[in-house]
DNA sequence: ATTGGCAACTTGACACTGTCAAGACGAGGT
DNA sequence: ACCTCGTCTTGACAGTGTCAAGTTGCCAAT
């Protein structure tokens, strides 16, 4: 009765084709328009549907750019997780590597990133772009328990700290009020990515 | 020839009546309702002009909206200005308070302060926005500066460091990422916010 | 004192938006 | 054969940003 395969046609082809289109053309749009330019009318031309299409799988604009956005998360949490696991055994390490991925990724997609936080398309704590918010944080939490030491920061703290920081840094930056080179170099954004991140590690690392 | 008091009365009333109410009203909205819903004609019916006023003082929306804005960063620093000289001479409890200051602004005025940092209404990197972050950042340089000792970190990493865990913080959380209670106590807001601030402090005061 | 000019708006229009109501249309069940 | 339902389209409405043209009222010059 709900979504999931109404199956129109026997031959098992498209059981919800329109609807990922409208997604996919979505998270497309997101990151190629400025916000305000991102409409529903915008999508369904780029999925090749009539202009009302996107109403009948989503109640509103919020919902289909939430679920533009929750793609969005996924593959922020994929990345974090790939640095992760490319980062050795070093539970610093990892965790300055999910850090150094998340950053890579906000900086590749901006207006992907931004929207993300934007409120507004979270219209409900159990709604699928707060999910896909979870598991990225979650991602973050275990990475935050690897490191865990008696003296060190409690958990909670850890995980809020790790995220206040990179998520300001990236923020900030796309905001331009930080402003610094995006080459390689003595002041450029990656060095200044690199320090801000170090500044953290007494937290725990154990100084 | 340019704007600054045309003297359409010779009685020396109002120089610039119309736009300075249009920004008041720009500045007003934005924090009422959500950005999707500050137009142009909403701001213009506010002021009590017609719909096309704006576009005689404004080259397009996304200036009207940095003049707003821009009155909000004004306040913001104005807010960080008065906790600071209330804190005493500790340089690290000026740069705390400073902190606290800003997050209070932020969440009291939580959209206009994610407005503040919307990719999009910095037009120029001298415009009037732009302009006004610069002041906000000068006092932070300001606070961070008092704190300088010879084995602490530099000037300007400093003070993203600052500006970036301030930011992340109430960033992350209206963005409902971050979840924690709104009123006293521990695991509350304000409580998190402490213990965030405290986190940075060895970056400032020597450990 | 009349004229001209000009800045400050207003009115009107255009293409575009999100959302709702109603209709078309093909497939499945009876 | 008929009916129903889900899927999508068409059409409409109020609202939006922006542009073009018009209106108004003051100031300076003639």
């Amino acid at each position: 009765m709900l979504t999931g395969g109404t199956g129109k046609k026997g031959e098992g082809s498209r059981p919800d084709d329109v609807r990922a289109a409208l997604v996919a053309a979505a998270a497309a749009l997101i990151e190629e328009l400025p916000e305000s330019r991102v409409s529903l009318r915008a999508v369904a031309r780029r999925a090749g549907v009539s202009h009302a299409a996107p109403a009948h799988y989503f109640p509103s604009r919020a919902h289909l750019m939430a679920a533009g956005l929750a793609e969005g998360f996924d593959a922020l949490t994929a990345r974090m997780l790939e640095r992760r696991d490319a980062a050795g055994v070093d539970p610093w390490h990892r965790l300055k590597a999910i850090g150094l991925g998340y950053i890579a990724f906000a900086l590749e997609r901006p207006r992907t990133y931004a929207m993300m936080f934007q409120p507004g398309y979270i219209t409900s704590p159990d709604s699928v772009l707060a999910r896909a918010g979870d598991r990225c944080r979650h991602v973050l939490t275990l990475a935050v328990a690897e490191t865990r030491r008696p003296d060190g920061v409690d958990q909670g703290l850890g995980v809020a700290f790790a995220w206040v920081t990179v998520h300001g840094f990236v923020s900030l930056l796309t905001s331009g009020m930080l402003d610094c080179d995006p080459a390689e170099g003595i002041g450029s954004t990656p060095e200044l990515a690199d320090r801000l991140l170090s500044l953290m590690r007494p937290a725990y690392d154990g100084g």
